[in-house]
DNA sequence: TGTACCATGTAATGGGTTACATGATTCA
DNA sequence: TGAATCATGTAACCCATTACATGGTACA
């Protein structure tokens, strides 16, 4: 795919950071819809540098240690404003460890498999909890041409999925249990 | 993870069957929530033959088409029951390239980040209705002793997973269009 | 002076895809 | 007899994680 390089470039393009300042912004920002280690910016970053599409100045913090600024070139713009108005098809549909221990749990028995579901709810709304929270530090919607807009609906896209993920569980708990069957 | 590892024992514990035949299932069955090509699962089962998880005993097809039947063993069954009733977290947020996308969209024009989202929408629209059409399949509810029924409750969550992500884009439109901007 | 954080890199390994490679069977 | 499908494998490569490795800065 080679998103990574996007990514990147798309942090640049607002303003210019080091490669650490990348990684933050994956653990933070990006973190509910992608993610990268500083073992795999650096890298990309020579890479991306030797293609000319980012460029770097070194910047003397303290007496000695040096950090890279990088900011982003012409040709960088160019390619990234290409990725970002082109549509990029769905790809290989997301593995997902509990849907394929669901798949399998017609070898449990009623009690193992309400367990599995159990728990699986549990932790999705916990995320919920963890998501809302985020979601309260907007006071009201942001304008739609401010960045803390894109911000806000990629967060109300996670609340979303949580939601609807909870939803499903629910209703596998009721499908479950529809005869009357005692719950866990 | 080592997680096809339990894909492969998941499927050997129903019943015996070739890697040509669990390469079919991946496609068709599991390929909603897990994938794998031949060429990562012939290797595996190989791996899985010297753990002494499965084995296996050749069959002639014709004259000279040697076709290998797997099957699970005492030891195999023990593995797959461990890691079929014990929680499994969610692991890093799936990658999603549309959200990143979209989340840089405020370099876009008004009509730039329109199009990306509409065009969006229709795919996952798409993934709906052939969805749909396979949830069609099932006349009734399957009872919930039934295998069909894992095949229900897995489906009816790729449905509303689809459905809530284009529920999710629709609200992205009308944030994007709410004070009265003209629709693309 | 010690601890949390800033800052950058490489190596080993795992997981997965695409491509390469071969050959048999079935059915029209 | 040719095309679709059955059937099994390996090699090269890409993406990503974990671990290894180093050293400076800021602040209490």
């Amino acid at each position: 795919m080679g998103t990574l390089k996007y990514a990147i470039l798309g942090l640049l393009n607002r303003k210019s950071m080091t490669g650490y300042d990348m990684a933050k912004e994956f653990e933070t920002s990006l973190f509910e819809f992608w993610n990268a280690k500083h073992s795999q910016i650096y890298p990309e970053l020579k890479l991306l540098v030797k293609k000319g599409l980012i460029e770097y100045k070194i910047e003397i913090v303290g007496s000695i240690l040096e950090k890279k600024l990088y900011s982003i070139t012409e040709q960088g713009r160019k390619e990234f404003k290409e990725w970002a108005v082109s549509h990029h098809s769905m790809k290989a549909v997301p593995k997902d460890e509990f849907r394929l221990q669901l798949f399998f749990s017609d070898s449990l028995t009623y009690e193992e498999r309400l367990k599995v579901i159990y728990d699986q709810l549990r932790e999705h709304q916990e995320k919920i909890a963890v998501l809302e929270e985020k979601m309260s530090k907007f006071g009201k919607i942001p304008p739609c041409q401010k960045d803390e807009f894109t911000d806000y609906m990629v967060l109300l896209g996670a609340v979303m999925r949580e939601k609807a993920c909870c939803e499903w569980l629910e209703t596998c708990i009721d499908l479950c249990t529809r005869d009357g069957e005692p719950k866990v």
